[in-house]
Order: C-alpha cells, then structure tokens, then sequence
RNA sequence: CGGUGAUUAGCGCAGCUUGGUAGCGCACUUGGUUUGGGUCCAAGGGGUCGCAAGUUCGAAUCUUGCAUCACCGACCA
C-alpha cells in the first residue's frame, strides 16, 4: 500500500472527548472516528486490525471444532417473549418496530436465534455435540457508552453456542473452549489471565472470564501471589478469619455522637480505626408485587465494601439489589442512616465473616446521633446470621488456601460459561436421546470481545510516540520511509524496488511516498505502531545498505539492500 | 437516571464578565524555502458561534427552554 493512495488520517493533536489512551491513539492514528456516542466508523487501518483479530479468532474457533454461521442482527420480539427475556433484559436492549408495527429487537446477543435454530435443525442425540459459533456485530444500548471502542454501543463479537445431552459433554467442550481461547490470547500476542467469575442467575461453578491486564481496565481481579487463583472480585470468596472471636472486655456503653454519620468521622470520634467500627446498611428484601418490601440489615467491617452480587445470592434479599430510602430507614431502625446498628434492631440482620470476628467494636445504636462502644456478639446481639457480603481486599488470604490476595485491574475480553437449560427448555430445543425419549439440550456459551481486544491491545501495547502492535495484529508489518524521494532518483528507485519485493514476498508492506519532510512521517508510523522501518536515504546508498529500526525495542541496524526482504520475512 | 462540565472552522482553543460586522494555533490550498525527527515565509479557502424562543436599535456574549457530547456515580453477558 502506498501512502500517497491510502486514507492515513492521523491527527497531531488529541480530540478532547478521549479519555482513555487507547481511545487517543485510536483517534490519533487515524483507526477510528466517533459518529455518535457508542457508536463509531472504523478507518482503513482500523479494519485491517480488527480483521486480523478476527481472523485468528476465526482460525482458532474452527480449530476447536466450532463451526461458523451467521445470524441477524435485527431479532423479532416473540423469541425474546419466548425465553422470558423481553420483561427481563431491561432498557439495554434496543427496541424497534418495522413498518408495519411489529416489534422487533437490535441483537445484544444470541441466545434466543441460536437455540430456535437448534431445535429446528437437531433431532437426534446422533447430532450431537454440536458448537456453533458467528463473528457479528451486537447492540447493547449502554447506559454510559466510554472509553471508545471499549464499552461502545455497537460492537463486534465472537459468540459460539455449544449444544449438548450430558453435563459430562458439556465440561468437556467448555475445556476446549478454554484452551481454544487461550491460544487465542496467546496468538494475539496480549498479557491476559482466565479468572473465575460470577455466574450471575445461572448458578453452578464454572464460568471464566478472560482479563487483559491493563491499569485503564474496568474490573478489580484478585491474584494469589503463590498459586494460579485468579476470581473477579465479584465472585473471589472472602474467608472467615481463623481461630475464635476475642472475648468481650468492654461494657456495651451508648455515646451521644453529635453529627457523626460517615465511617471515618465515626473512627476519627472514637479515635480508632475503620477496622473496630461496623457499618450497617439496609437493603430491600423479596415480596409479592404490591406487598411492603421487607427490611434487611447487612452489617460490614467498617473498612469493608459491600459485594453486591454476594448480598443478591442470599436467600429473601431482592435482586437487583436495592438499598432502603430514608423514609424506610428511619420506619425499620428509628433513626438516620448515620446511626444504624445490629443491637436491638427488630429486622433481620445478616453480618460478614469478619464483622462476626470482631470484640469490642462499635456501632450505631439505632437512635440518632448515638453509638454504641463494646458492642459483642453473643452478649448484645444473639440473632443474627453470617455470610461472606463483602468485596476482598489485598492481603485477604486466597480462597484457594495458599498465599494471600492481590488486585490488579483488567479489561473483560472473553467470558465462557455453562448455560444450562434456561433457553433450551423455553424455546423447545429437544432431541430423541438414545432410548427414544425427548431429552432438552443443556448449552454453553462463549463469547469473545473482537473489536474491544483491539483497544485492549492498545491499553497494553503502547509508548509516549503511539501504538506498538503486537506482531499479529498490526495494520501493516512494514513501512518504507524514503527520505526525500522526490529529490533521489537512487532513493526513489531502492524504495520502489524494496516495496516491489517485499509484496511480491507476500509481506504486508507501506510505503510512505508523501513528500512530507522525514520528521513527519517518522512521527505518523510511530503512532500507527507499525512493528518494522526501512529507511531509504542517500547516506546509507553507497554501500548498498539501507537502515532497519525495531518499533517495540527502538533497534536500529543498518542491512544490506539484498538482504532486506529475508530479514522481514523471517521476523 | 443523579452529579459535574462542555458545545464557536476538520482538530485543539480564545472571545462572553462590560452586547456593536467572528479570532488564534494545527490541518487544508497555492507559491517559494527547507530536507534523517512534526522547517520557515507569504498569500488563500473554510464557521447563519448546538437548536428554539425571549430581552434589545443591535445577541457568540444577557434570560429561559430543549438537544447533544464528555467525565464521576449507580448500572452492566
């Protein structure tokens, strides 16, 4: 490709509304442009990278047994009706209506398409298993599209959809897919980690999400620093502290606490830490439609953060959920939210691991502008259950029983899991088994982000100058820049000659043919990242030499014009 | 959806307080100059100042409403 023919569009300056790097160079480096929020135009260079990433997807995928198929975009309504999910998804999914009213939906996943398919095509357990899969573009309508391609609204997806009798099957698909995409992380040349993750209404143990390690990423992921543990922190457990509960040394004493609501301004009353101090919030429990929503108190070590989707699992709490207004607060504890406490509360109260652990701590006392020292469990509060609700800090020990906990942030790029029934069983996806019975399916799914991996890829592949593409992925896998070409005939010549090569050899070649000044093309293939440079200029020509620069490392090494074209083949 | 801020040329911004014919840098076009790291000089083209209403002789500027965009939060297979 030539410069001179090509649409480059790079930008010296980065467009205000950019937040994230890989956003900036992705604008900057002419892979992007912004059409609305969400919503975005991939440029030239940017297609050529994302069907790179696409393609191994693709290769890996088949590898694995999974074959391709393609499924619509636009879904009609009755088969989100079908499987529940019309009432369930939410304002996430985009609904239209065509010309004569009917309603429709923009896919933001495939479920339902899939599985009608299923139970049309299968009949027996002879076609089975089956693993299907599509690279398509989805539609979620986010509440806050960011950070560019990265949570974008349209967005292109692998999805594969596997189909099975047994769960023996299914684990044994679910660790080819594993694998599969391990080598697809792998190809794609990106420091990545499987973690487990939360399955959310499913249930069951295995789901793994596949994390880009990246500062910028939107997940916290808990490591353990001497085994291969690795959880989101949503699903990583916090463990019960060892040994027994200290016993009391203190009176329960209640302390007037005038306008002390926070934990901190708590600690800092007290003179303590947030550690001695429990914090009680009040979320809606389960009812009938119509019924008064049942108060629930969930009472955290004071340096503890609420896991959400750990408080969803307990039995009678709402999902979503839903923390009580300040009219239920003050009907259920008799009091203001800054003055909550377990001791004499007359609703039920489910307290963390740790918080059952602690001795002499302190508490609201349930009356505004009071707490409560010495408060013990056993001697002041007797009824109460225990439960891990709390987020895992750094340093917790590993669920896994070895070594301790760290966090590190990462960018969700693949998840995997164990559908079950749910789809199969509403949309009617059966097969006669080998005794003549109807048996429904039980499924997996996997799913990999192909358009985030590209902004993934950026977040953990770049310098102050622009993108660094790994290998695999990169646009273009050399660049010729010939200085002042338009002034050398010889330059011009051993430029052309090069770039003849170098396609002829099948390499993916650029030419930068612009009669631009060294300075700005140097600067325009730096921030496209592509990984190899040959300089053509007239100071290396007298001895037949051209000059070599390594984008990743900053390498530079003269070669011998002869030698040019095995030297990027071989790279 | 709550909070914050923004909206003036393709991009980055000034002008608004104190109303009076719309500016700067980059990019673009032309000519010259320069040529191994975003040269320099000159001349150009490009904007009904997000939309609507109001105040006023006169609105980018003041008032009101709306829209869009971004950030923080909540939410998120």
């Amino acid at each position: 490709m030539r410069t001179s023919q090509y649409l480059l569009s790079t930008l010296k300056e980065t467009p205000a509304s950019a937040e994230v790097i890989s956003h900036q160079f992705m604008l900057r480096a002419g892979l992007i442009r912004g059409v609305a929020s969400g919503l975005y135009t991939w440029l030239p260079t940017g297609v050529k990278v994302l069907k790179k990433v696409e393609n191994i997807v693709r290769e890996e995928m088949n590898r694995a047994g999974s074959i391709e198929t393609l499924m619509p975009m636009v879904q009609p309504a009755d088969l989100w009706e079908e499987s529940g999910r019309w009432e369930d998804y939410g304002p996430e999914l985009l609904r239209i209506k065509d010309r004569h009213q009917r309603p429709f939906v923009l896919g933001p996943t495939h479920e339902e398409v899939i599985t009608k398919l299923v139970s049309f095509e299968l009949n027996s357990y002879k076609q089975l298993p089956l693993n299907l899969y599509q690279i398509q573009t989805k539609f979620r309508d986010e509440i806050r599209p960011r950070f560019g391609v990265m949570r974008g609204r349209e967005f292109l997806m692998k999805d594969a959809y596997s189909f099975h009798l047994s769960q023996d099957c299914l684990e044994k698909t679910y660790q080819n897919m594993h694998k599969a995409y391990c080598r697809i992380f792998d190809r794609l040349g990106l420091d990545y980690r499987p973690v487990l993750a939360d399955t959310g209404s499913i249930g069951g143990d295995a789901s793994h999400e596949f994390h880009v390690l990246a500062e910028s990423g939107e997940d916290d992921i808990a490591f353990s620093d001497s085994s291969e543990y690795a959880a989101n922190i949503e699903k990583a457990e916090a463990l019960a502290p060892q040994g027994e509960r200290p016993s009391a040394t203190q009176e329960l004493t209640k302390v007037a606490t005038p306008d002390v609501h926070s934990i901190d301004e708590v600690s800092a009353f007290f003179k303590t830490s947030n550690d001695k101090v429990a914090k009680t919030l009040l979320v809606l429990g389960e009812c009938e439609e119509g019924e008064t929503a049942p108060i629930i108190a969930l009472v955290l070590r004071g340096d503890h953060e609420l896991n959400e989707i750990k408080a969803e699992k307990i039995a009678g709490v709402a999902m979503p959920l839903t923390m009580a207004t300040d009219e239920q607060i003050s009907a259920a504890a008799h009091c203001d939210a800054g003055s909550i406490g377990p001791i004499n509360l007359d609703i039920r109260v489910v307290v963390d691991r740790s918080v059952e652990y602690l001795n002499d701590f302190i508490c609201g006392a349930n009356e505004t502008g009071y707490h409560f020292t010495g408060a013990n469990f056993g001697r002041d509060i007797n009824n109460y259950e225990v439960a891990d609700i709390r987020n895992i800090v750094a340093g917790d020990p590993s669920p896994c029983g070895k070594g301790k906990l760290t966090i590190k942030r990462g960018i969700e790029v693949g998840h995997i899991f164990q559908l079950g029934d749910k789809y199969a069983k509403a949309m009617g996806a059966a097969v006669l088994n080998d005794s003549g019975k109807n048996q429904t399916l039980t499924m997996g799914c996997y799913g990999i982000g192909v358009s985030r991996i590209v902004a993934a890829a950026i977040e953990q592949n770049h310098d102050q100058h622009g993108i660094i593409w790994p290998e695999a992925i990169a646009p273009f896998k050399v660049v010729i820049i010939p200085m002042n070409m338009h002034k050398s005939a010889r330059v011009k010549e051993t430029a052309e000659k090069l770039y003849a090569e170098l396609t002829a050899a099948g390499v993916e070649v650029l030419i930068d043919d612009r009669k631009e000044r060294p300075g700005v093309m140097f600067k325009d293939m730096e921030l496209i990242g592509i990984p190899h440079s040959i300089i053509v200029g007239e100071r290396n020509l007298d001895n037949e030499e051209v000059e070599y620069k390594n984008r990743r490392s900053g390498e530079k090494s003269t070669l011998k014009i002869a030698d040019v074209n095995n030297f990027i083949t071989e790279k």
